[in-house]
DNA sequence: CCTGACTCGGGTAATTGGGGTG
DNA sequence: CATGTCCCAATTACCCGAGTCA
């Protein structure tokens, strides 16, 4: 894999709790997010699950943006 | 300081309940305000409404400091 | 190695959303 | 015209004990 592909994304991985923050719901809800496909969710050797900076920051727009719909 | 890229992501949401209380109105009443273009709008990927605080603020402090504007 | 804090998992309670009505 | 209350279904919030992360 030495390959320059770059699939460098810079990528910072958020736990539950700090996307629970941002979306001001209970991790829980957010790990149900990432069980509805709303989220990807990476998970750790341990079983917990990490989320994607930027996919978390484009769903917060998808969702701020909704006051301008039609 | 322009700062184009960052703006949507340190606002305190609050739940139509607590906003209902602030007002002191039915979260019902809440919803239709959102639904009238009062408030922004932010949906939950479930369909729940969360509030930005500071336009709650907003709108509460315009309707105590002047009850006639029109 | 141990500690502190967070997360996981399932289940239940509370709240929310939408429509229709007063 | 705006607000309050009813029904139902869906979503979200909090409880416990155990494990994992840093």
């Amino acid at each position: 894999m030495s390959a320059p592909t770059v699939s460098r994304t810079q990528d910072s991985l958020l736990t539950p709790g700090q996307v629970a923050a941002m979306f001001h719901v209970d991790p829980k809800t957010v790990t149900r997010w990432a069980h509805a496909g709303r989220l990807g969710s990476l998970r750790t050797p341990g079983g917990h699950r990490r989320f994607r900076e930027s996919e978390v920051l484009q769903l917060l727009d998808s969702l701020t943006t909704e006051a301008s719909r039609h």
